[in-house]
DNA sequence: CAGACATGGCTAACGTCGTTAGCCATGCCT
DNA sequence: AGGCATGGCTAACGACGTTAGCCATGTCTG
């Protein structure tokens, strides 16, 4: 049922992969300091999963696997709003920063990724747009780049975030 | 009168380093290969940079240049015009990724740039959204989104991403 | 003209990283 | 009882960023 992909102990080791992430940065996500924290040797990892790059797959069809489920939570709360939906992807991204960059910037692993999931992460987002596929691109490089850019600081410091995710909503859907 | 912040040697080191960044990618950006195509040691490099971060930093700080210069050109061919700005947007980032992203993927190292050079970067955009910063920024985020999610090979194979840009654009300047 | 000093190379080395090879204990299934 | 999978371990490798310390060159200055 849930995840055969996986081993259990392959599973904690991701656990644990994560609190690590998104409680110190990516440079904190080391093979040592995680073998550190599982009480274990940093080969020993090697056990369960190939490589590092493994590991961050399995982190980053996490992320997916957890906004798709907070968009369709938004969604089941207030069907076919775009704002709510948007609003969940602001609120999820900007709750697990360092969880949203590792997964969003670099090349989908599609291959190794759960089949489905890349498409039922986008499909509540693409609903809210009526099945417009152009404009649910749109609308997801918008809140994607409204989310990166705010994570990194892109942003003047006295910028009026909220008003510009309003601007770009209200335009984006009329 | 022209960027006293570097000698000349130092201006050298970065052009070979965005050769190696634009050509071959981040990870081929080491210090040790970085010095080898300057035919001296790694060590070396330490004479002309504090570190590597600050190698980036210059990379960064010309690609904020140079793309200012592209939105600054399309702006003085079609006055006024998103369209003209955004596809110059697109344009310069399609064409140098490993730059877009090193430039883009972090932090702003606002006390190690130019001053004013993050200002005119921002300027051609919101010109051509008549000064309106929330509608600029919502803009800003599209344009970037649009960019880093194709960079990365995050929309399907087969998604029209012209008719992507065309719908946000008109959607955002009507 | 001599000596001081800045410039810009060098070698050797350190600590950290991902990763591999190879060994060994435990426990289950035949 | 024996064989094998599971999951630990130590030792080590090569690549990385970086530091310390040495040395040649050339340029200004007293």
């Amino acid at each position: 049922m849930t995840d055969d992909r996986l081993t259990p102990r392959a599973r904690e080791i991701a656990a644990v992969a994560r609190e690590l992430l998104e409680e110190s940065g990516p440079a904190a996500l080391t093979m040592r300091t995680l073998a550190d924290r599982l009480g274990i040797k940093a080969p020993s990892l090697y056990k369960h999963f190939p490589d590092k790059q493994a590991v961050e797959v399995e982190l980053t069809a996490r992320m997916l696997a957890e906004s798709a489920e907070a968009l369709e939570a938004a969604e089941a709360r207030a069907p076919g709003s775009l704002e709510a939906v948007a609003g969940a992807y602001r609120a999820y991204a900007l709750a697990h920063p360092h969880l949203y960059c590792l997964a969003t910037e670099r090349p989908l692993p599609r291959a190794q990724l759960p089949a489905g999931l890349e498409d039922r992460a986008a499909l509540p987002l693409l609903r809210a747009c009526a099945g417009d596929l152009d404009l649910a691109r749109a609308v997801w490089a918008f809140a994607h780049g409204m989310v990166i850019l705010e994570i990194h600081g892109r942003f003047p410091g006295d910028a009026d975030l909220g008003a510009a995710w309003k601007r770009g909503l209200k335009a984006l859907h009329p």
